[in-house]
DNA sequence: GTGCTATTTAACCGTTTGGCTAATTAACCG
DNA sequence: CGGTTAATTAGCCAAACGGTTAAATAGCAC
């Protein structure tokens, strides 16, 4: 069960459909509705997207008169953004490493394993 | 179906053991049973997560005799940060517009919050 | 109150996911 | 060849996912 942050932050983003919304929701608040219209999938559908994405604290959502505007939040992409790049820089020192390693010298005694 | 890079990226990271096997291939090539190892889940377990990691583009795996070596790939990594920063940026933009426009004007008529 | 609009919840359904055990394949070694 | 190790595939199962339609809730407006 994924309960952790970076777990829902990810499943949320898995969906295309969610990634239509965030990419809407980039550009400004919008309701329900709004986020609705250009997708081919039903209110219910997107009502539970939006669920997801607010679990994932990917978004808020507020209430005015019977709409509920919706605004992106952008901690949880910097968080994801990090947990990425610290892999990204692991594994680019190893290649560095290895990269100076063979060039460094004739080396026969390749021991790094 | 999700057949498009993003999603898969983004499901293969939505898993916290498949987040522990990157984290580890991401410090060198390792096999399959090195990678269950410190996992508490069995090795076809291990071997279906790397099946996912590898559909995703994260991994590409090797033979040496009875051995599967593993290595991380960070294309898609790059691909997923990209999609992401260039939400934040929009995001941050339209933050910075806000900004600016509530800033301009002597606004006395401070209704947000 | 009634009625209208916006959104959510309930109930259902087929597919996917992630785990397991048991069986199978791959490749070595003696 | 037979035996051993490494890894995958097959079959099963329960839970989660993503969609639907129909019903319920929330809030205004008359």
């Amino acid at each position: 069960m994924p309960t952790d942050q970076l777990s829902l932050t990810f499943s949320a983003l898995a969906d295309p459909t969610r990634r239509a919304i965030l990419t809407r929701l980039a550009e400004g608040e919008a309701t329900v509705g709004e986020l609705a219209a250009p997708l081919p999938i039903t209110l219910p559908a997107v009502s539970r997207h939006l669920k997801v994405l607010e679990r994932a604290g990917l978004i808020v959502r507020g209430r005015d008169a019977q709409w509920r505007p919706t605004r992106m939040q952008a901690e949880p992409l910097d968080e994801a953004v990090a947990w990425m790049q610290a892999r990204r820089r692991t594994w680019e020192g190893r290649m560095d490493r290895l990269d100076a390693h063979l060039r460094s010298k004739g080396d026969r005694d390749d021991r790094d394993r």
